[in-house]
DNA sequence: AAGTGAACCAACCGCACATCA
DNA sequence: ATGATGTGCGGTTGGTTCACT
């Protein structure tokens, strides 16, 4: 494909004629640059280049490549969407939770939070945090940094998420909610008891304490749970509402290595770059796990657990907040 | 079938910090 | 010490897809 004479696309995605501009001087061959969405071949030019000379100096990487776009629009690309190891599909439960609190420890440092899910990048974390986490807050009327929806996330939505993991590990009878060697993967399939194992690596293990019925109450909650509501391990938001299927958005049309199912096709970067302590994170002193949290308001007597019925409007996020309020 | 709004997500921007000459 | 350049991060935008009417 001629890049030059392809049609650009400027800021605002409108689309421009390059065969009409031939420009030489430096300020206005940057106006040369192409934005906008890349094409196959940009992305054959990018892979082919990085795997030949390796990725860094991304301004002269572009030119050399032969690339018409910033030094930045290419390490984006590559970061988010080429790199081999980039898992894609749905965000799944586990992640989900590890989102949840690792966010309510270090609040929008998706960098970092990244960092504890290998193979996502922080992009899709804050993307998945604005468009699913934030809708519930604007639609509640509440402030996503509010006390009242991070207790919400952090009493119920969270235990309700470790419910769901395990529902799912239980109503499978197998593991199938393994994504990746690496990522929290739930292996208990027989375990009737109250905690479930989580692990990573094969090698961190941490069993829950058994929260969920003791101090939650949970056990009113699991008497309404239903398979029909679990997620094996495909995305679904944990407030209940509908999330459309996200297509496969692997990238088939080019030879890359793009991870996105069980394989992990590079274990080393993974190995060094994504040494995890998960049992750190989930101890954390701000996180649901801590020894230390304040669980008053979750008392299995108060008052916002035993009365109303709960199971008829499980985990209706409405009711869950006015329950909070009533309590507090 | 067509229109419309919501949801999703790739890509961009500005800023801050790090590195180097 | 300083300016240029590279890199990384968080916030935002806008195109595409999907669901609903």
């Amino acid at each position: 494909m001629n890049i030059q004479s392809e049609l650009l696309m400027d800021v605002k995605g409108k689309v421009v004629n390059n065969s009409s501009t031939m420009i030489q001087s430096e300020e206005e061959e940057d106006m040369d640059l192409r934005r906008g969405p890349w094409t196959v071949d940009e992305d054959l030019a990018l892979i082919n280049y990085i795997a030949n000379h390796g990725e860094g100096r991304w301004n002269s990487l572009a030119r050399s490549a032969g690339l018409k776009r910033t030094g930045k629009s290419c390490r984006l690309r590559w970061l988010n969407y080429l790199r081999p190891d980039v898992r894609r599909g749905n965000i799944t439960l586990e992640e989900q939770l590890l989102i949840l609190e690792l966010h309510a420890r270090w609040g929008n440092r998706w960098s970092k939070i990244a960092q504890y899910l290998p193979g996502r990048t922080d992009n899709e974390i804050k993307n998945y945090w604005r468009t699913r986490v934030q809708k519930h807050a604007k639609q509640l009327k509440c402030d996503v940094n509010s006390k009242q929806f991070k207790d919400a996330m952090r009493y119920l939505w969270m235990p309700r998420l470790m419910e769901r993991i395990q529902a799912a590990a239980t109503t499978t009878g197998s593991s199938t909610l393994s994504v990746t060697p690496n990522v929290i993967t739930t292996t208990n399939t027989t375990n009737n008891n109250n905690n479930f194992e989580v692990h990573s690596g094969g090698n961190m293990m941490f069993s829950t304490p058994t929260i969920m019925n003791n101090n939650f109450g949970c056990s009113q909650i699991k008497q309404s749970y239903t398979p029909e509501n679990s997620s094996t391990g495909t995305s679904s938001d944990s407030f209940g509402t509908h999330v459309s299927p996200v297509s496969d958005l692997t990238h088939d049309y080019y030879s890359v290595p793009v991870c996105s199912n069980n394989s992990n096709p590079n274990m080393d970067y993974y190995q060094q770059s994504h040494q995890v302590n998960y049992l750190d994170c989930i101890t954390s002193p701000s996180g649901l796990f801590s020894a230390d949290m304040d669980f008053q308001i979750m008392e299995p007597n108060t008052q916002w657990i035993q009365n109303g019925d709960i199971s008829n409007n499980l985990w209706s996020f409405e009711n869950m907040l006015q329950q909070l309020n009533d309590n507090m």
